[in-house]
DNA sequence: ACTGTTTTAGACACCGTTATCAATTTGATG
DNA sequence: CATCAAATTGATAACGGTGTCTAAAACAGT
């Protein structure tokens, strides 16, 4: 059995293709009568519209890029699911491109997938949504785009964030509510936004308690368990040393668990860590990381909705723009002694 | 300035439409002067093919689906840079399609994706490649297919797999050779092929060394770090316990380290552990773990190539089926004292 | 030079849908 | 009931390529 088309229907239906057509994309200026006739036959012979020809004919693809370069899988993964699974609702495509947003020809490399294959729009995760060049070339082709957690948001493209500030205020509210006065923190690679949200939330949480932010806890990471390691080193070889450390992200705090370790240092009575993400390791290590989630999937979701509107060029005000974290609590982490 | 089409093409090479489209698609017959002016067109207009007219026309979508129901992130990841960046080079798209191989609505859910869009073709990722139904599904709706470590392989569909077995038997071989004679093993999840290569290796390097098979040694799991974490107990709480442990994956081997840390045991002093995958979590704990690295990326790479050969109905032997994988030494194994 | 065969090139139809526009029906108004 | 506006419908032409088929050109053999 072939798969049938649009003339099937309007056979079965009796009416015209173009009737047809009309009340698959709810226009207006049809009978109700010839509505039911139509749905009942499209109903009848299993009828999907042909993607290829919609978008040959209209203009577009019904394809949605998802752009990444981020060295977090399962971030990537919850990321990917979540957006795919609000594209498929909608009739679209995910096309995905992981990139590197370190690489010169990066530029290059979204330009030439514009040219290959046609995209309706473009989601932009961080880091690469704070990229200029990246934002001019897609204004340029007239691309939309949304975006996910960017730091400098000047555009009127629809973006969604994690309220990262806020959930780094929790979590250092939380260590101090512990007991804990000297608390270490390890920032993040500083061309992400998070980064800079993520300390933010740290210094208002100390400032807000009455304790004064210590230069000498404060190392700057990448993000990497290499960079975690040697923060890790230089925060616990002082002498004084913190009895918690805030990591900007998970692998980083299972770095310090790593030098903890070498150190003697045991976690968590002789010392707290927590980091960030949820990241798969922060579960699969011993002690087990508290941490905070982000709804990534959620966000994700909400961010195609946005991008969907736009590319329709109808509103997408109605749709949330912050979202809020939720602290993990685990076991790398306990009251001050 | 709008995307040119062929038949700007045409009028700049001062040739018909359907003599572009022979060049451009490698047909016999084009005089060598008429094919380099096309070329020259081609270039100055920067001409891309719209691949939504060529898959209308040619009743092809350009599309791969990658199939997957697996809980690595790590290896989802990779499995998807290697496959995408095949398809790319061959003018296709990757559609991804996430997917629980225990669900009930499977087969419904794969169903609904070969209605709602067309693909030329799918590649499925174990477990899914045994899944008999799903196989059924395809060869009745004539959808050509590749798979990735298929555990049965009574099809004339394409596939590549690693060679887990001769890894295991390998690694158990280093174990023997560090003076390991007690070496226990958890395996993995049944319904994946994987699981019983890697334990057959470690069975049969058992035997080739001279050592006997002890089964209060041999524990089932089933990939997850909770259920490594149970077998791991069950195997150091024995009177005479092992001093090696071999996991099927490096999850569970990340649960053997958090319970040696509960029990008190010396990694690797007082136990060794070796994982298997080479997971983000080998790395990112300590001791790091020695695992075995699947040539992932290379793999799905290779499948890509093989299945596009079976879309275009073309020989597909030239390609490499099996590929070898790499020990991993890290700092979870030592001789045994 | 004159066939017959093979290459080479182009005209045209077609893939499945939607946009345009004109034709028809319906409803409203005087 | 005639007249005009609005709502409803369908015929036809696109969208941008490729398949089919035919015509023209090139070549070979008498």
């Amino acid at each position: 059995m072939a798969k049938a088309t649009i003339k099937d229907v309007a056979r079965v239906a009796e009416v015209s293709v173009k009737t047809v057509s009309r009340v698959l994309n709810d226009e207006p200026n049809v009978r109700p009568v010839l509505q039911d006739k139509v749905h009942a036959a499209v109903k009848a012979l299993d009828f999907k519209r042909n993607p290829l020809a919609r978008g040959l004919r209209g203009q577009q693809s019904f394809i949605i890029t998802l752009l990444y370069s981020n060295p977090n899988p399962g971030y990537i993964l919850e990321l990917q699911n979540g957006a795919l699974s609000q594209c498929i609702e909608q009739g679209y495509n995910l096309q995905i491109h992981p990139c590197d947003h370190n690489s010169a020809d990066l530029i290059k490399s979204v330009e030439s997938i514009t040219q290959y294959s046609t995209q309706d729009g473009f989601i932009l995760t961080h880091p690469l949504c704070d990229n200029k060049e990246l934002i001019a070339l897609l204004d340029e082709k007239n691309i939309p785009f949304a975006r996910i957690s960017p730091f400098v948001r000047e555009h009127d493209s629809p973006y969604v964030m994690s309220n990262d500030e806020e959930a780094a205020f929790e979590m250092t509210k939380y260590l101090i509510s512990l007991g804990h006065t000297k608390i270490g923190f390890i920032k993040g690679h500083p061309d992400f936004g998070a980064t800079h949200k993520r300390y933010k939330g740290y210094q208002r949480a100390l400032e807000n308690m009455g304790l004064t932010l210590d230069e000498d806890y404060v190392k700057q990471g990448m993000f990497t368990f290499e960079t975690g390691e040697s923060c890790a080193r230089q925060l616990l070889n002082q002498e004084s040393r913190p009895t918690a450390i805030f990591a900007s992200n998970d692998y980083m705090a299972a770095a310090i668990l790593k030098v903890a370790a070498q150190m003697k240092i045991n976690i968590p009575a002789d010392l707290s860590v927590v980091g960030y993400d949820d990241a798969p390791v922060s579960q699969q290590i011993w002690p087990s990381i508290t941490t905070v989630k982000q709804p990534i999937n959620q966000m994700a979701n909400t961010v195609v909705k946005k991008l969907i509107k736009r590319i329709k060029k109808q509103p997408f005000e109605e749709f949330d723009t912050e979202f809020d974290c939720e602290l993990i609590i685990r076991n790398s982490t306990s009251p001050c002694s």
